[in-house]
DNA sequence: TTGAAAGCGCTAACAC
DNA sequence: GTGTTAGCGCTTTCAA
């Protein structure tokens, strides 16, 4: 028999003709060869060599509704996306956790409003088995559109729309802001320092707002003008510094709600004249080593893994996607997960 | 008659099904509904609505051969991927070009040279209609990749791999890079610089080295000693501004391989006393916001039009792939384009 | 203009 | 163990 039209790519049915086997034979090398006997698995590995055989994932998938890939969902507004060293962790861990699992990574980027039509039908679509996207801010679309199109989904970073616990519920990863921010302000305190203020970071993300929250458990009566409003851009670390020194000069600690506004907050103290750590304490939040190493004194701040996130993202993700069928409850969502954090002392308190 | 077991997707049949009609009809209306009479295309539509149909893609794909998605290849260790703001922009262009083109984009990230083979199993099966790469060193094992597993290509910058102008030539966007760099060294001439030198990016990059011809081209009997070896850092612009000023204290013009590497040139040169432009002036090459604006003096550096060269990246790869079967020759590699640059004077030169 | 029917390339029962 | 066969959900001739 001579070849099939050249050019055309090799099917198994090419395959199965020249090693002289079936195909179902040959569909079971090709997937580990599992009850196969030696020759015949050797003799079918040959032809798949000789002929440049390669699957084709579009008729794997009609029959096994597997793709092998994962969305990873990226909404542009929210993120400086390429630019945040966070984000770049966190999809470096998505990534390395993925090829482990022999999965693709398809990125998704939202650029605007619009763009949520075209990204619902292409989860719908089953292009891929399942999505990774980021909770930032709390009137998000997101959520809504992966139930609609049941797409499993796991979410990095808690969600803070209203009814995420409830009937919205998803799963996601996150650290434990609250947790990490208590252990920074127990920790000042444990450095004799009485007044701590607080720069905090976005009112809509909860990653700020829980870190707020920790920095309250432990000052239960804290003075409402040592916290001041922030954003997470270094720029509005400086700007709230300098309210706080103006409402309240006699402050002899700061906890920022990131490493970033920490080193704003780090440079208006140093043009005060104000020394760090003597006068004024200084911690902060991510351990984001290009920021809080490279600071004069570098930052004491509350590490979290952030590719240990990412991987754990996935790992959340593909319990959800294999459980499904099995034994268990069908649907059940994969519970979500928070994340240890740990305090790392450097000079700065 | 009943719904089919719930949570199952609906299907082109049980869309057929309810508005009454054949399959192919509500194919044909779910693919633009041309040739189907007003009525039944409404009544398919609402089918559809109702039942929340959303098609799938295996499917479709395992008979149109078609995937609406482009992969875009990352080498890692070439990249600092996320950080650069260069590759930033063309993605940015890549993904907007693409989503105009209705085709998702799909990212591989290679992460070592393991994972090579992944790819190549990836693109081979059938998952993305073609591919977005960069051209980054001189052994770059992508080329032959693509090649092997036939699927169309597009490169970003010019390859410098052996054979890239022949058997393996492929089709790649290039800024004007020689072009730009005549046209930054005349200009420095026609300012009355008699002394002009060069710092070069790494010598297994094209841009870097069509930079320096285009330095060449200009200054035919350079002196060799006026020519600095850099790598498109920063840092090393400032190195190789040291050499050259220990080489050549008489110099009055350098023009830098990129921005980055002219912002350290900056910086010794005002460390030496120098000032620009008066006693040397200073260009640089890409037009980085970034960095161009943000030097004092800001840069007068050539431009080069990076989102607009990942947009074409995409339409050079639509082209191959519309006038694919089509009446043309069957497999014409789509051309190669070359963007122009364009000199932007700001206050260095 | 619409419908019937034949696959696209593969996996997974089910026989043998 | 290995082969036979029936689809997976869709598009696309070809008839009607």
């Amino acid at each position: 028999m001579p070849d099939p039209s050249p050019g055309a790519r090799p099917t198994l049915e090419a395959v199965a003709a020249r090693a002289g086997v079936s195909r179902a034979t040959v569909s079971r090398v090709v997937n580990g060869g599992a009850g196969v006997r030696r020759p015949l698995v050797e003799r079918v590995r040959r032809a798949v060599e000789e002929l440049g055989y390669i699957p084709n994932h579009a008729a794997r998938t009609l029959v096994t509704r597997r793709n092998g890939a994962v969305a990873v969902i990226i909404a542009e507004p929210e993120f400086r996306v390429f630019s945040d060293p966070f984000f770049e962790q966190q999809v470096r861990g998505i990534s390395r956790e993925l090829t482990a699992h022999d999965s693709q990574l398809v990125l998704l980027w939202v650029e605007g409003a619009g763009d949520y039509e075209r990204i619902a039908r292409y989860l719908g679509g089953g292009h891929v088995d399942g999505a990774l996207a980021f909770s930032v801010h709390d009137d998000d679309e997101l959520p809504s559109i992966v139930r609609r199109v049941q797409v499993p989904t796991v979410f990095g970073g808690r969600p803070g729309w209203p009814g995420a616990t409830g009937e919205l519920a998803v799963p996601y990863v996150d650290a434990d802001n609250r947790g990490g921010a208590r252990e920074a302000v127990r920790y000042l305190l444990a450095q004799g320092r009485g007044r701590i203020a607080h720069i905090a970071g976005p009112r809509d993300q909860t990653s700020a707002t829980d870190r707020l929250a920790g920095y309250r458990d432990v000052l239960l009566d804290a003075d409402p003008d040592l916290v001041a409003q922030g954003d997470f851009t270094e720029e509005s670390g400086a700007r709230a510094m300098a309210e706080l020194l103006e409402r309240r000069p006699g402050l002899d600690a700061v906890f920022a709600g990131n490493d970033l506004m920490a080193s704003g907050a780090l440079r208006v103290l140093r043009e005060r004249g104000l020394r760090v750590p003597e006068d004024v304490a200084l911690v902060g939040f991510d351990d984001m080593a290009s920021v809080a190493e490279a600071t004069d004194p570098p930052l004491t701040t509350v590490r979290q893994d952030i590719e240990g996130m990412g991987r754990l993202m996935v790992r959340l993700l593909m319990r959800a996607l294999h459980q499904d069928g099995g034994p268990g409850a069908p649907d059940a969502a994969p519970g979500s997960v928070i994340t240890p954090t740990e305090l790392v002392r450097r000079a700065s308190a």
